[in-house]
DNA sequence: TTATAATGTAAGTAAGCACTTACATAAAAT
DNA sequence: ATTTTATGTAAGTGCTTACTTACATTATAA
């Protein structure tokens, strides 16, 4: 059938409606007639590609799976001062999760009922990025520059004011939330985490 | 029928049930027909007390509501040492949190599909912490042993380090995670957010 | 004791679900 | 030109769901 613009496979267009409407409503909310229909497509066609609704899900999961963009900010990262370097990891650590909202929304809501699947992906993606974090800072512990402590509780602590800042705002308010400015809150919790883990001032 | 332990009147056990296996399979996947059955009812009964499903769901979640223990931990607080009243705070918070932990299962499956409601809670509980919290800072900042910051922020950071805390260990990845010690993490956080926050040291 | 309220049993309805079968059509590959 | 591949249409199967109806049983209250 002579369609818009197809340059997308069938298979890519089922991914990419089913992870918004499985996001959206949850595994068993989103039906597979709903799915082929905002793909247009036949129903049967999806099951041409996909031998259950199980496995469709299993794709959709795997194929946007995590890659944090920090490994490569790293480098860059090493030449700015501390607090700058925070800034841009937190900035750049929103931005990702904002990017996976629909993920990360599917993770929340299907947790219980496929929990090896999505704690194996949550898992990776959490200690991948926990340990490029804890490495700087071990680095700049190393220069002198922080005070001696625990590099991965400290990671934590960091991504953890940032993650629950996402939760709260993007995740269960969106929009309908009084505004907090995400800048704001960034140099905020900046300012007292680099505070807490510099050189300098008593024990 | 005679049954074991009855003090519990039918309508609550209806109730108790919906709550736990609403947290465990999600709205859609937990059936009346099961709910009753655990509940050791005839599901024409269910009925009979609820309406629908829905209006079930509603109860489930206005019954269960939250009242944090917080506000009466407050007067003892005020007399401990920062770093003491932060600790204690910290625990406090982690331990609301897992007792309510099949309600906040719920709050984050059903999120999508029920947006209004959800959010409503979800802001009360919030909004009502982060306040707490933030005027404890007013409080140690007027006694001079605080440097200046937005008290707000200041409640946001600390919780949220915990609140990911929580949602990673106990929501997401309970138990098949490798085990990060509740306590150590508790003294490594508070240590950055003590050093980040308390009056001396240069700035 | 009798009336009333709460529960049970049993059967069923209409709708929606994942998934299938059978056959037609159109384009691409051979 | 013919086969192969990807898709479509249409109908339907068997299952489960939320929810209902009709009637029987038990316990409490009057």
């Amino acid at each position: 059938m002579g369609d818009s613009k197809d340059t997308q496979s069938t298979r890519d267009r089922i991914l990419e409606v089913a992870l918004k409407l499985f996001s959206q409503k949850g595994y068993l909310g989103a039906t597979t007639k709903e799915i082929a229909k905002e793909a247009r497509i036949a129903e049967v066609t999806l099951f041409r590609h996909f031998p259950s609704k199980e496995k469709l899900f299993e794709e959709v999961i795997n194929t946007h799976s995590f890659l944090p963009a920090l490994k490569e900010l790293m480098p860059e990262i090493a030449r700015m001062s501390y607090e700058k370097a925070l800034t841009e990891i937190a900035k750049r650590f929103l931005e990702t999760l904002s990017s996976r909202k629909d993920l990360i929304q599917i993770m929340h809501s299907e947790m219980q009922r496929y929990p090896e699947k999505i704690h194996k992906i949550y898992h990776a993606f959490i200690d991948e990025i926990f340990k490029i974090l804890a490495s700087y800072f071990g680095e700049m512990q190393k220069r002198k520059i922080l005070k001696g402590f625990d590099t991965e509780f400290g990671a934590r602590a960091f991504l953890g004011m940032f993650f629950s800042y996402f939760n709260v705002h993007e995740m269960m308010m969106h929009k309908k939330y009084r505004h907090v400015d995400k800048n704001i809150t960034i140099r905020e919790f900046v300012k007292i985490f680099v505070r807490g883990t510099i050189k300098g001032g008593k024990q």
